[in-house]
DNA sequence: TTAATATAGATGCAACTGCATATATCCATA
DNA sequence: TATGGATATATGCAGTTGCATCTATATTAA
C-alpha cells in the first residue's frame, strides 16, 4: 500500500483531488492553448513538439523512433503525423545508410519557420494560461511535484 | 505579463518545465490507469466519471447538459458516450416531462454494479501511480497547485 | 549459409473526436 | 398569438487515434 492511503484500499481524498486537478487542469490549460493555436491560424500544438525535437538535434534530424522516444508519441501516431508534416513542407523523409529500415526525418528551413511562427503564440499562451497563476517559487514547486510522476 | 517571466514574454523556465510536467504526468498516468483498465477487461476511464455522476446524483439521473458540466466532456461527445453506455445497458434515456427538449440519463443496477467493479480497479491503479509517490502532505500541495488551474 | 527472431517503420480498419449543422422545443416580446 | 431568438440534444462528415498486422531489413545462432 502507497505512503499515502486509507486502510481499506481507497486513495485518500488528498490523492484522489490530486488525480482530477491534474485531468482537469490539464485538459483546461490544453483546451485554451489549443484554442489560441487555432485562433492565429496555426496547425495543432503536437506538431510544435515534433517541429521543436528536429530544431535541437543536430543536424536538424532525428530518426522516428528517437521522436518518439522524445515525445511519447506512439509509433503509428507519430508515422501519420510526419506524413502530415511532410505533405506541408515542414519536414522530409530522407534515407538512413547505415540501416535501410531506418530514415532520417530533417525539419525544412519552411519548418524552422514555423516553429518559430508557433513559438510566439505557444509563448504568450504558457504565461496567459499558467505563468499569470503561479510565482516562480510555486511553479518550481509544481514542476517538482509533477516530476515524480514521470 | 504574468508573475512569473523574463522581460522578453517567454515564459520562464520554471513555468516551462510545469508545462511540460503537467502535459507528461497526465499523459503517462493515464496511460498507465487505462492500462490497468484494459487488463482487468473494464470499458475506458471515461465512462467512469459518467456513472459516478449519475451514482452521486439524486434518484441516480441527470440531464446530459448536467452532467458536461460536471464532466467537461463536449456536447456532442457526451451525446455518443451517452449511445455506447446505453448500447450496454448501463444507462437509460427517459424523457423529462417538464420540458421535452430535455432527457434524463438514468444509470441502471447494471450501470451501478460496473461503476463498483471500476472503482476496484481504479482505487489500485490511483495508488499505484500517484499515492505510492506523495506524502499525504505533497499531495494536498500538488492538488491545491493544480486547482489553480482550473 | 540459412532459418529464427527482432527491429524500423507503414498501413487497413474500426472507433472516437471536432466541427458544423440539424431538429425539436421553449421563451420573450411585439 | 405569431415570430425571432435561445436552449437541449442529435448527427453527417472529415480528420485522428488505437489496434493489429504488414513489409522490409537486420541480427543471431545453428
Amino acid at each position: 500500500m502507497g505512503k499515502t492511503s486509507l486502510q481499506n484500499g481507497t486513495p485518500s481524498p488528498a490523492i484522489t483531488r490530486a488525480w482530477i486537478g491534474l485531468m482537469r487542469a490539464q485538459q483546461r490549460v490544453l483546451a485554451a492553448i489549443e484554442k489560441d493555436f487555432k485562433s492565429a491560424g496555426l496547425p495543432p500544438l503536437g506538431w510544435y513538439d515534433v517541429l521543436w525535437e528536429l530544431v535541437k538535434a543536430d543536424g536538424g534530424r532525428l530518426r522516428p523512433f528517437e521522436i518518439e522516444a522524445r515525445t511519447l508519441l506512439a509509433q503509428y501516431n507519430l508515422s501519420r503525423l510526419i506524413d502530415r508534416l511532410e505533405r506541408e513542407g515542414l519536414v522530409r523523409r530522407e534515407t538512413f545508410d547505415a540501416d535501410s529500415r531506418g530514415r532520417w526525418i530533417v525539419i525544412t528551413e519552411e519548418g524552422r519557420a514555423m516553429r518559430e511562427r508557433m513559438w510566439q503564440t505557444y509563448a504568450r499562451s504558457l504565461e496567459r494560461h499558467i505563468g499569470d497563476k503561479f510565482s516562480e517559487a510555486e511553479a518550481r514547486e509544481l514542476a517538482a511535484l509533477l516530476s515524480r510522476l514521470a
